[in-house]
DNA sequence: TCTGGGGTCCTAGGACCC
DNA sequence: TCTGGGGTCCTAGGACCC
């Protein structure tokens, strides 16, 4: 059987975790900046908070102003997300780790051995890392899935819910709403819809050649995982095939100065990154957006992306592409309201492929070196103890968020 | 006034090959 | 004048996930 470990409300519990007395409060957590609500207790969501919604719009609800803003921590999340993942690894062995919150692993057994099994992860869970957890059960992920929805909505159930039998499964999926199901997004649910189908169950009902052509290959696996069928394939050690920094900025920005720091510091982010999974890239983007929001303002938006000739790690190559890159694109006179950098083409850093025409080859090897010097001087110092002089002015990531309660 | 961030995979269409 | 058929690779955009 499939098991899947969900944890709750994940970002909530963590600050929960961390102050206790936040337990009984509805809160919320929030986006980098403070803009948007990415996380809800059950207290929010029933008060008519949603996800993604902007904090002032959460405020003009009319309880909206009883409700605790937490600023996201995400490094605070993901060290609680490690406790977690090896809770169960310890009792489990290997899992396919699926999200921050999420892990599937295999068991095999009579199913209420399992479901014994799974009560007492939970419990485990609850005591050693104070996150609330649920599981399901069953012989698909996606049905696995479905279970876990069903362990939130029943306490009785104490977080644990498998389905086994015919029967179960069909009373669970005719109980789930389409947009409920695991592949099926806001963009095709109302094509299903007006297709007829409105419930899971009537898609694991339909007729998968047709699905396949009319919607694809993804959803088609989705109607076997429905009926049963283990067709989902996760690798255990997904290697990352790009890596991505960006942010919103609280303020507009038009400089081209202060925009550099900005990107400066989203280019040595993910090259710092990249290095710490040991891989190279060959690829490197930038983009910046003007705000959106703003129709009265001049709009404007722009990539662009550069090859290297060898594909590297080193900050100084990435910085000094980003930064001739972001020239590039920059106009005078657009108020920036978020930009990032991307780097693409990633693989191992054992097997750099070295170009014929590389003259630059020396240069890159010191390069390689003043970068891993930098990096085990933050390792043993804290992070950006030492740094490249572009990154180091006027970055807002470090800043004192606004709604922190611990 | 204030409006998130980081990923993966699939598909259709164009470029190119013989 | 009449102008084929089959294949691969790459890319941009769109869908999905959390």
């Amino acid at each position: 059987m499939w098991c899947i470990v969900d944890c709750n409300n994940f970002f909530v519990s963590c600050e929960r975790a961390m102050n206790p007395e936040l337990r009984t409060k509805p809160i919320v957590v929030l986006s980098s900046g403070d803009g948007c609500i990415v996380a809800r207790s059950n207290e929010s969501k029933a008060m008519g908070v949603k996800m993604g919604m902007p904090l002032f719009e959460m405020k003009k609800l009319p309880k909206g102003n009883g409700v605790i803003p937490c600023s996201g921590q995400m490094r605070m999340y993901h060290k609680i997300s490690d406790e977690v993942m090896a809770q169960i690894r310890e009792d489990v062995g290997s899992i396919f780790q699926y999200s921050i919150d999420e892990s599937f692993f295999q068991l095999t057994g009579s199913v209420e051995d399992i479901e014994n099994y799974c009560r007492s992860l939970v419990k485990k869970i609850w005591k050693n890392c104070s996150i609330p957890v649920s599981i399901g059960v069953a012989t698909s992920k996606t049905l696995a899935k479905i279970a876990s929805k069903q362990a939130k909505l029943a306490p009785e159930l104490c977080g644990v819910c498998s389905l086994a039998l015919p029967e179960e499964v069909e009373y669970a999926l005719k109980n789930t709403e389409l947009s409920d199901v695991w592949g099926v997004g806001r963009r095709t649910q109302p094509k299903l819809a007006a297709n007829g189908y409105l419930t899971a169950y009537d898609l694991s009902k339909a007729n998968p050649t047709l699905i396949e052509t009319m919607y694809g290959k993804n959803l088609r696996n989705t109607v076997m995982e429905l009926r049963g069928e283990d067709v989902i394939v996760l690798s255990p050690h997904p290697i990352q095939k790009s890596i991505s920094i960006s942010r919103t900025f609280p303020k507009m920005i038009t400089s081209l100065d202060e925009l550099s720091t900005q990107v400066a510091n989203f280019a040595e982010g993910c090259a710092e990154k990249m290095r710490s999974q040991h891989s190279v890239c060959g690829e490197i983007g930038v983009f910046v957006v003007s705000n959106r929001f703003r129709t009265d303002l001049r709009q404007y938006s722009n990539v662009v992306t550069k090859q290297f000739e060898v594909s590297c790690s080193n900050s100084i190559e990435i910085l000094n592409a980003a930064m001739e890159l972001l020239k590039h694109i920059y106009q005078d006179g657009i108020m920036y309201k978020k930009a990032g950098v991307f780097l693409n083409n990633i693989s191992p850093d054992s097997a750099v492929q070295t170009s014929l025409f590389d003259d630059k080859q020396e240069q890159r090897v010191k390069y390689d070196k003043l970068t891993s010097v930098v990096d085990s001087i933050n390792n043993k110092l804290g992070k950006n103890a030492i740094n490249f002089a572009i990154v180091t002015e006027g970055y807002t990531d470090g800043d004192a968020p606004a709604f922190v309660h611990n």
